[in-house]
DNA sequence: CCAAAAGTGTTCGTACTACACCCATGC
DNA sequence: GCATGGGTGTAGTACGAACACTTTTGG
């Protein structure tokens, strides 16, 4: 933006998007997070798994392009995306210099379910991950410590469920994330006071104790995490 | 960072960084958040203000780029840089595709005053600008957010300030980012506890009062605020 | 002594924690 | 009834806000 250089030199810019959802573990059975890799099909690092994304387009803004790399990869529609960081070292492809504008994306788990798995697009649990390509394996762990500290100050954990929960539900959220047990009866009290959340008068039947009662998010309440820029998704 | 498209369009990566320091007001005489800006000198938007920068370099890190337009532009050595955002709307611009990695920068009082200032380069106070190039205005502001949010919770504050420092410095500091006043007796108790700084044997001596101690920023402490990627600067 | 800012003590209210206890359902 | 989780009450603790008060300098 320097008037000077007439012509900026070529640097590739990429777009690609960590993305979360809440799986059981196939061992502990508790609630964690997973997410989605790609497997390359070329070089450089080729039939390594990697994040889901592509080259930036021209006509697009880069949100665009981030939500639609994330819908053709995966079939998956975000409930939240949010920009992570701007990848810029010098070495970080052995093909050339590539900067990668990073987005991190929240699904419900209904929709994560929908994904469609195969040969090249597989689930994994966040903290078990392969090696992956580029830097991809520090991108994942910076987007993790985001999602953990975010989900403590801002309202994102109602992303990961469907329009209605229990409150029950919204803590197995926070316990999967914080991967620590919360306190049920406090749980309570601060989701309703600080947590963005409004009563429904439906419960849930069916369960041999009381019936939970349903919440939703309500996004006219004020986010105190929320930034000037968040794209409300 | 797909492999279908073998070779990603053009788009023009630019690097910008908003740098913060603090001056008296000519008015209040309190002090208050300034920045420098630099007039641009060709089309498009020739003449108006807008932030330094400049094309992204192949061969530089994004942060190194920062950092050396930073220097070159108004020859000052930032105290703390960390990248802001990544712009990517497509009507940034006038003159084509053009995506800007931002950065923001604090630096000393004394370090600022360094600065060249001239016809091309002038300091203003951060919430009087005029009207900058391209999207500027809402990148100062979002700057300025997250100036305001951060300085909160992470140990920055001292960035602003010489090597050693009054807790009266301190506290002016946080006034100023805040545009607040604090309670003397609690800031000092707060700050303490859990901003980072030790106690030197140091005293200030010459005011009609009785001497401040001075303080110290102390980088082993952990810092509750920092990010897996802080640059430490 | 006085003014001014440094620095200490104390009280109050709020908010988080731990944990006891009651409620409503399925079996 | 009994097990199970939903939901309420409450005491203890930590921390920030407000503000009175003491200390140490220059004039």
């Amino acid at each position: 933006m320097n008037a000077t250089t007439l012509r900026p030199p070529a640097i590739d810019l990429a777009v690609s998007t960590v993305i979360f959802a809440l799986r059981r573990h196939p061992e502990s059975g508790l609630p964690t997070v997973w997410l989605p890799l790609v497997r390359r099909v070329s070089d450089p690092f080729d039939g390594r798994w990697a994040l889901p994304g592509g080259w930036a387009d021209p006509a697009e803004t880069l949100d665009d392009t981030a939500a639609r790399k994330l819908r053709e990869t995966t079939r998956l529609e975000p409930s939240y995306l949010e920009q992570l960081y701007c990848f810029g070292e010098v070495d970080r492809s052995p093909s050339g210099r590539v900067v990668s504008v990073v987005y991190w994306a929240l699904v419900r788990a209904d929709e994560a379910a929908r994904a469609l798995e195969g040969e090249n697009v597989r689930w994994f649990a966040a903290d078990e991950l392969p090696d992956l390509a580029f830097d991809h394996n520090a991108i994942v762990d910076y987007a993790l410590w985001r999602l953990r500290t975010k989900v403590e100050y801002a309202r994102i954990a109602h992303a990961f469920l469907g329009e209605t929960f229990t409150l029950a539900q919204l803590r197995e959220v926070y316990e999967a994330v914080l991967q620590r047990p919360l306190d049920p009866a406090n749980f309570r009290r601060q989701a309703e006071a600080t947590r963005g959340i409004v009563r429904t008068d439906e419960v849930v039947t069916g369960g041999r104790h009381r019936p939970p009662r349903l919440y939703r998010y309500d996004p006219d309440l004020a986010d105190p995490g929320a930034s000037p820029l968040a794209t409300t998704a």
